[in-house]
DNA sequence: CAACAGCCTGACGTCGCGTCAGGTGCAACC
DNA sequence: GGTTGCACCTGACGCGACGTCAGGCTGTTG
């Protein structure tokens, strides 16, 4: 079996031209011409196409393809294990620029204002362990934010407006339970916990009562949505954690 | 508060070059300059850098990026979205790459070949909605593969070597349960399932009883994978696949 | 006051192609 | 047998997003 530019440049996604290229720089050469001078591409060369593909996706220059590839040590299964590592470091990395925008989506809603280093240090020089650790213990539940992201995506200004409002009313609310005197491990505490949860799963992702239980908790552990909270009454803060914590709780 | 271009790069995690090249190009401009011609950024010029990277980071062409951020009618809010919604999309894309990286290497493992349409799909003209279904369907738990990422990456060529030496052994004993009139869902079949199971789960991913199931099917389903095993032996696929599903079923 | 780090503005180089321009090979249709 | 049309060929220039000097100014510290 055997390809020419064209059928090949269609089948791995790529322009005629870049294929050109690559034969020239000597990155991926077709294995045959035929007689009059046609390009002809073998299994092999889509073998080594494909490597250089995912190499370069993964931001390398192609000089440095080139020598990953042409490295007699490296057989095929020591690629695909790097490629591996480099595509999860990615997802990694991916991960946490999503969460670094919901976090900056979260502190817009509340009025918050991130520090600098907080906001940019998705980007600069990266290191995989850290935002590994922190990214799975926030965000371990992917299927939580995939959905999340799917419905978010889908907003439009009039949706987020009633969304505000919504979690503007159930605050309120919680106002005055607090100065009401009810108790925040009260049942009507814990109801409009419940109704907090209930919120945040229809309009970002399936909140499980252990997850909300966790956002409660980084409203009294990040000052920031504490101050949110303490903006709205003094007490606010610790007094929706509590109820919310009470409320998982009850659940399980 | 204010910063000096170099304060800023080295924050924001680019070069000072690269800050330069933006100004000349007004996609950042310093909001001031000090007596002394020095770029004095606030605080206003770091949301738009950042905005700037996020856009960057995700592909976009810097005079793309300078119509967006300028068009007066998106608030930073619009932004945010749609950045969300795009590493959404490049989240699934990359997992789809995961993906197909993996589906390379258990067929290289068990000496099939894919065709050049499955391994340049990944590629090609993405298509995000197919993607996301096929992507959740099959690796919807992403905590598995997380692990299996992790675990795989360390892996030398010996321990891969010593991997396949333990797999080939369980196929062995299939292989021969099968040949001895073993029924596969008798207690031998199913322990031998168990142990293919646990293998999977030390070397690669946490492989719960229900995952397991889901491989069993790929192995009567996708037919070069039926045809690794009825290569070892005539009947093995199924054999195995009935092996798994029923050890699945007696632990739930 | 000298040294040195950090800032400035050109200006040229580089990488990975995109985009013509001008020509060839070959099958199909008139 | 001509020509139309498509896919291929080889230069060659252009471009985006900076990297990398070169040559010079600023301002703080020993």
């Amino acid at each position: 079996m055997s390809w020419t530019v064209g059928e090949l440049a269609r089948l791995a996604g790529v322009t005629v031209r870049t294929l050109h290229h690559y034969d020239r720089i000597g990155l991926v050469r077709p294995s045959e011409r035929t007689s009059a001078g046609h390009r002809s591409y073998d299994a092999r060369d889509l073998d080594r196409l494909q490597q250089v593909l995912l190499y370069r996706e993964l931001g390398f220059p192609l000089d440095e393809v080139a020598t990953l590839l042409d490295d007699p040590e490296a057989d095929p299964a020591v690629h695909l294990r790097r490629q591996h590592r480099l595509l999860r470091d990615r997802l990694e990395r991916t991960q946490a620029m999503v969460a670094a925008v919901e976090k900056e989506m979260e502190a817009r809603q509340m009025g918050i204002s991130l520090t600098p280093e907080e906001r940019f240090e998705v980007f600069g020089d990266w290191l995989p362990e850290e935002y590994a650790a922190e990214a799975e213990e926030r965000w371990g539940d992917t299927e939580a934010w995939a959905q999340s992201q799917r419905r978010t995506a889908a907003m439009s200004k009039e949706d987020w407006q009633r969304v505000k409002a919504e979690s503007d009313d159930v605050e309120r609310r919680f106002a005055a339970a607090l100065a009401a005197g009810v108790p925040a491990d009260s049942t009507a505490a814990q109801d409009l916990a419940e109704e907090h949860r209930q919120q945040i799963s229809r309009h970002f992702y399936d909140c499980s009562p252990e997850v909300h239980a966790g956002l409660g908790r980084m409203y009294v552990e990040d000052e920031r949505f504490t101050a949110h909270y303490e903006r709205v009454a003094p007490g606010l803060a610790q007094y929706v954690s509590t109820a919310v914590q009470a409320n998982a709780a009850r659940q399980s």
